[in-house]
DNA sequence: TAGGCCATCTGGTCCT
DNA sequence: AGGACCAGATGGCCTA
């Protein structure tokens, strides 16, 4: 309470001016720093010409000089937070297009957490549907992965080489147009958004591939369901729909 | 006009 | 001591 009312009262009797440069500085000069262009002060100025400083007024210059100069790395900082805000939402799907606004800060960030919990719970799906295309091999997978690039150096792993010998099998070829993988990177790339968050943006169409998976209409299909009923592609899924049923079978 | 979002200032705390 | 980080306060801008 009373250190409230302290630094309350603590901004209220700091100098007009500097926060009437300060706006100044946001709107005019923005990106560059507030010590250079705040140096003409109207209080040191004024204060030129006349009699000798005192020892009081060094001082509250020097606290001035202080003053702006933290102010001037706290903007900095604040404004390197945004640059890095603005390289998370460069990446972040539907976030992007000039018919989109911009998505705040705490959207930016919720979006970018389901995201990234969205492309892991793929990627356990990718390990599952290729195990499953493999015999149900349990070690292909996780094998499969470390091989590949992970997650961290950029993204889905490839499988446009021939893949391993998966218990001691014969190695087994794959092109990239037969792999699951690759199938799934294309996926990546086109599907990306978290269901049950930001209603208004879930546009997804298609099948669930199981719990946390998202496709569109048009894009290959590996889903077991629809490569027993010969379905190549998914077929668009009604908006709002949550029910985790492949559509193309309707089962 | 109210509410959301944002930039900035500011004082406090922690770390090097 | 100085810088980084944080949170609260404040005022401006924009939109429904």
């Amino acid at each position: 309470m009373d250190s409230d009312a302290g630094s309350l009262s603590s901004r209220a009797s700091s100098p007009e001016f500097e926060d009437g440069a300060a706006r100044f500085f946001a709107s005019e000069a923005f990106g560059s720093f507030c010590v250079e262009q705040s140096e003409p002060s109207s209080s040191s100025s004024s204060r030129a010409g006349g009699k000798a400083r005192t020892e009081k007024d060094r001082s509250e210059d020097g606290l001035q000089e202080l003053r702006l100069k933290v102010n001037s790395r706290e903007r900095k900082r604040m404004h390197d937070l945004n640059e890095a805000m603005d390289g998370l939402r460069q990446v972040m799907p539907y976030s992007q297009g000039p018919s989109v606004r911009k998505l705040s800060k705490i959207a930016t960030l919720m979006l970018a957490r389901n995201y990234i919990m969205m492309l892991t719970s793929s990627l356990e799906e990718m390990k599952r549907l290729v195990s499953d295309a493999y015999g149900g091999c349990q070690n292909f997978a996780s094998r499969c992965t470390q091989r590949g690039p992970t997650v961290s150096q950029g993204g889905i792993p490839s499988l446009t080489q021939p893949l391993p010998s998966v218990m001691g099998a014969a190695p087994v070829p794959l092109s990239s147009t037969n792999c699951p993988t690759s199938l799934l990177s294309g996926y990546l790339n086109l599907t990306s958004i978290p269901r049950g968050f930001f209603k208004d943006l879930q546009q997804s169409s298609g099948v669930y591939l199981g719990s946390s998976y998202g496709h569109l209409s048009g894009v290959p299909c590996f889903c077991s369901l629809c490569q027993h009923q010969g379905q190549q592609f998914h077929q668009p899924l009604p908006r709002s729909t949550t029910n985790p049923v492949c559509l193309t079978t309707g089962k």
